[in-house]
DNA sequence: AGCACGCCGACT
DNA sequence: GTCGGCGTGCTC
């Protein structure tokens, strides 16, 4: 090796350097500068502390990434000044942010505010409170330990093997005195492995509720004070504080929601992740990153055992499973039938022709009335109603099939054209279609979108007047019920946890799930029954499940085979079949009418890409006046990357030349339509 | 030739 | 937002 002579400052001391990440969220300055340090910041500065600098004209903060030992340029401005010493930027976290930025054409910055918390300086200053090293002494049962293949992963965490899975965790209530869930169960399992090998652990969920119920289980199995917790409803002093605990080495254990995937764990062991397809794991603030595939990077980058879980499986798992890039685990649907309670389907075309009139006055088939007669002998029954207000798709009248854009196969949506005259266009390339017909049954004739079943659960309620009624929604949600019979309506994602287990649940207005406007529709609807399904004891302690719609439709057939692996499998060759991510990559580029226009004037995709649009959308951010236009942009998956790179170049050179107009660009946007 | 000014691009 | 490099064009 050469060694290359460096001048000598005279006095026999070089001015040290420092790399540094600094705030700056211009795309075409992504990247890390060198500055000298002046003599007076030089016992301060440490990798990974908070820095200020000047930068672009503007002082800016940010970390040190680097102490390299020569500069990418000669002349180097100083440091302006050392924040603190303390390291919360550490080494292993730079190239994961590096990735996340690069994946969603977003900024490193971007990443970066997302990763580490805000500084909260008597909180640093404070004396850190001991942290008990864990200990997996009493591992529950159940769980991983149930599935097949389920011990052999758990053993290969155990030996520090990075191994990589999804898990279809069993959708029924437990019915013993512990009252862990299944996948908590699993979780821990999972955690007791990689720290039983000496590890840190990760486990991230979509919401603060169940990093609570986490992280009891956890302290409950590993010891008491020995898991932190990360999520926004900390407060700033004990976020930082818990964060602290982590990248200082103490906590070796975190569970958190989204913003804790980037969290400094130490020597991680295993990463898991519940529930991919909630949508509270994509992040709402640029670059947009799922956890879901900030977890994936991460895994790959810390070779450490990865467990996803869930008890439907989205496309994505699936398209990763697929690939042989993740192992499934669960058990055959026969299996599962055989401990989850039993679903039947009751259709509710029949209610006007029942004979039963209570169960016709409150709208629901006999089947679904007597599944709600029968439980109420036993325990609370949840019956669960579709959130009023959302938008539906239009679909044929006869078949039901969603309509789609025979051009692109993108969504359609029918604009007024006032006069009762309305006209059918594509959401993507906002092509109209003239004379629909529909490919599947031939018919002409398009679905009226109806909604009411708020209205249902009022009579439902009538229908059974000695039984308390429980409503939950999103305006008021009740976070659990007892043991008591009682009859609880909630709308999705507002079900009240029961106490031991609903004994029945009935799924109202399947079809008007289905028929949501997003193309994850039915995937959303089965997630959101397997969910429901999970709170109800098993059949052979008396639960039972009525879902009430299209009995022949395939989701809610795979309900009632309780086969979420099946359903994703025909989902992704759905989407393959549709060109629908995750088959292909797609990026939407969203901005007002000129800015969009300038932004593909600039753009160069690669070939192989197909622009789609753009159309003008509703505008989703409040306060503004203009109105934002929509381009998507989709390419064969294995082309995604130069996607992503091309969007990128076009952001860099629209902010090098300060083109005005803000332009937002989301890889794989969560909702499509 | 030498300097002032202004534009443009880079920003350590 | 600010700085500096470079080209232009004016002046000595």
């Amino acid at each position: 090796m050469m060694t290359i002579q460096q001048p000598d400052g005279g006095a026999g001391t070089h001015p040290g350097i420092a790399r540094l990440a600094l705030d700056v969220y211009l795309p075409h300055l992504d990247r890390f500068f060198d500055y000298s340090i002046p003599d007076r910041l030089a016992q301060q500065v440490q990798l990974g502390c908070r820095v200020r600098a000047r930068i672009a004209g503007r002082m800016a903060n940010g970390f040190v990434v680097g102490l390299p030992a020569r500069a990418e340029v000669d002349k180097l401005s100083p440091l302006d000044r050392v924040i603190s010493p303390e390291p919360v930027l550490l080494a292993q976290q730079v190239p994961l942010l590096r990735a996340v930025a690069d994946h969603y054409a977003g900024t490193f910055a971007d990443v970066m505010r997302l990763a580490v918390p805000p500084r909260h300086a008597a909180t640093e200053a404070a004396e850190q409170n001991p942290w008990p090293a864990p200990d997996a002494r009493d591992v529950p049962g159940g769980g991983l330990t149930e599935v097949d293949d389920g011990r052999r992963f758990l053993d290969a965490v155990g030996q520090s093997r990075p191994v990589r899975a999804h898990w279809c965790a069993l959708p029924r209530w437990r019915s013993d005195e512990s009252g862990l869930d299944d996948w908590t169960r699993g979780f821990v399992q999972a955690v007791g492995a990689a720290v039983g090998a000496g590890h840190g652990a990760l486990v991230i969920v979509p919401d603060v509720d169940r990093v609570r119920r986490m992280r009891d289980v956890l302290r409950a199995v590993l010891g008491p004070g020995c898991v932190a917790e990360l999520h926004s409803e900390l407060g700033p002093a004990a976020r930082y504080r818990n964060y602290l605990a982590v990248s200082r080495g103490q906590a070796r254990v975190l569970v958190g929601t989204r913003g804790a995937s980037y969290a400094p764990v130490h020597d991680l062991g295993v990463i898991c992740l519940w529930d991919d397809g909630d949508d509270l794991l994509s992040e709402p603030r640029a670059p947009y990153p799922h956890a879901r595939d900030v977890a994936a990077l991460r895994a790959t980058q810390e070779s450490c055992a990865l467990l996803f879980g869930s008890y439907a499986r989205t496309a994505e798992m699936q398209a990763w499973v697929s690939t042989g890039w993740l192992v499934p685990l669960g058990l055959a649907p026969a299996r599962t039938r055989r401990l989850a309670p039993p679903v039947r389907a009751a259709v509710d075309s029949d209610i006007d022709l029942q004979r039963d009139p209570m169960a016709a006055a409150a709208r629901v088939p006999k089947e679904a009335f007597e599944t709600i007669r029968t439980g109420l002998l036993s325990g609370p029954v949840l019956v669960q109603v579709p959130r009023a207000g959302y938008l539906v798709a239009l679909s044929c009248q006869r078949c039901r099939t969603p309509v789609r854009c025979p051009t692109c196969g993108g969504p359609v949506g029918a604009d007024r054209l006032g006069a009762g005259q309305r006209r059918l266009t594509c959401r993507w390339c906002g092509r109209s279609l003239n004379n629909w017909s529909c490919p599947v049954c031939g018919s002409r004739e398009l679905r009226a979108p109806v909604v009411g079943s708020q209205r249902t659960a009022e009579e439902l309620g009538r229908a059974f007047p000695s039984f308390r009624l429980v409503s939950s929604s999103a305006q008021k949600v009740v976070d659990q019920v007892g043991t008591t019979p009682a009859l609880v309506v909630a709308t999705p994602g507002a079900e009240p946890r029961p106490e031991a287990g609903y004994s029945a649940a009935v799924l109202l207005d399947a079809g008007l799930m289905l028929t949501r406007a997003d193309l994850r529709a039915a995937e959303e609807s089965y997630r959101r029954w397997l969910t429901v399904v999970s709170l109800v004891r098993s059949g052979d302690h008396g639960g039972t499940v009525s879902v009430v719609g299209p009995a022949e439709e395939r989701t809610v057939q795979a309900l009632v085979r309780l086969d979420p692996a099946g359903f994703a499998e025909r989902e992704l060759s759905d989407r393959q079949a549709a060109g629908f991510p995750p088959a292909v990559r797609m990026v939407a580029v969203e901005a007002d009418e000129k800015t969009l226009a300038d932004f593909r004037s600039v753009v160069e995709w690669p070939s192989d890409a197909q622009e789609l649009g753009p159309v003008p959308i509703a505008d989703s951010t409040p306060g503004s006046t203009e109105q934002l236009w929509r381009l998507m942009v989709r390419i064969d998956r294995t082309m995604g990357g130069e996607l992503i790179v091309a969007a990128r170049r076009a952001l860099s050179i629209r902010s090098a030349r300060k083109r005005p107009g803000a332009v937002r660009v989301r890889v794989d946007p969560i909702e499509l339509f």
